[in-house]
DNA sequence: CAAAAACTACCGACCGGTAGGTAGTTTTTG
DNA sequence: CAAAAACTACCTACCGGTCGGTAGTTTTTG
């Protein structure tokens, strides 16, 4: 992590998440990052330390995004179910943010090198969504249920949102829909059994 | 898809199955691979054209194995809630198949150049997995609910399977566990709750 | 204030290493 | 003995990374 960015190095970092989100870590070179940077591959060397050092930085970029992008979700409305305004931008958001799809490409399967360093991160990441969901479910039920009812729901909630990741990576937008509502109405159904309505 | 498959082949196959599912494809050399199985590197080429056919024979292998494994698991039992039994297999089936794994790590993320046969070939799994719960829903439930329940149904235990898939990957045995329960939960409370069972 | 020194960003050329793949030869085997 | 399968040796291409050097800007200093 250093001080200054300057925008030589932002280029440098916007070209390193295309390219790394778009082929891998091993995938991208960094020939290919250096020409998609409009400069030659030694000229990297003047800005970031070597490939590790890159990808690193990438991340952390990354995961600050995309960490706020997630929070800004859970605040931005209270409507509907808890977390659900989140996973309904998801496809939106992976379309647009480039700083997504890397963190999906990169964190289920990520270089073995840097694997601590990154499971670590990542880690801190789901565990802030989880958090924003839990507090989305006690603002929507209040005391209508235990824990350990939050915990296994919270549990469920991450399961979805995975399952939807992968759903963007391999499957079209028209099934992302499909398995967006279906699994909605699972976690609705849940939800409103606790809490004992019966909306029927 | 070759005619015959000697034991020399099969070696050669068990080997390139565990460098893939341990390394991935790029990162599984064909050196590495001979190594394994016991032999040079040039020898391969005596039994496989190129890395590429190499990869899809392990492919297929995989898919017809893992596909069975599948389809067994559904015939085997019937009780519990649908595909019940499959989902609390995948923990054992990911320690002791290779195969499997080589799935799981593959199928997400798969090789740019051959992305469109995997794309086909998985999609075939899928969509026999969706026809094996289908079924068995039928069975649990009879004339109980709509066409467009059971669909719903469906796309949401595609969804429960790839989250599970997900978390054998990157979480551990324990939050297997609790994502399994949560999610058995959820879809044992919808079920319940179109069959009309209301047991509280 | 101007000359010198230092710094920034870049480049072409090259290095050691490794990848997938090929050619030609020897060994194994039915 | 011939075909199959193994071997050694080698090739080209590309990888991450280093080196020496250069043009232009900024800072230091007599």
């Amino acid at each position: 992590m250093l001080s200054t960015t300057t925008p030589a190095l932002r280029r440098v970092l916007n070209a390193a998440v295309a390219q790394f989100a778009r082929h891998g870590y091993e995938g991208a070179s960094l020939a290919g990052i250096a020409a998609y940077a409009g400069i030659r591959k030694a000229s990297l060397y003047s800005h970031i330390k070597n490939k590790d050092a890159l990808f690193l930085a990438v991340f952390e970029d990354a995961l600050k995004i995309e960490s706020q992008f997630a929070h800004e979700c859970f605040e931005h409305s209270n409507t509907g179910l808890p977390g659900q305004y989140y996973c309904e931008s998801l496809l939106a958001r992976y379309a647009d943010s480039e700083h997504f799809r890397f963190l999906l490409r990169t964190s289920y399967i990520p270089p073995e090198s840097l694997f601590h360093e990154l499971q670590e991160g990542y880690e801190t990441y789901m565990q802030q969504l989880l958090a924003d969901f839990t507090a989305a479910l006690r603002r929507h039920v209040g005391e209508a249920f235990s824990d350990q009812d939050a915990l296994t729901l919270g549990h469920a909630y991450m399961g979805m949102v995975d399952s939807l990741h992968v759903a963007l990576i391999y499957i079209g937008p028209s099934r992302f829909e499909a398995r967006l509502n279906a699994l909605e109405r699972l976690m609705g159904d849940s939800i409103a059994r606790l809490v004992g309505e019966r909306h029927d």
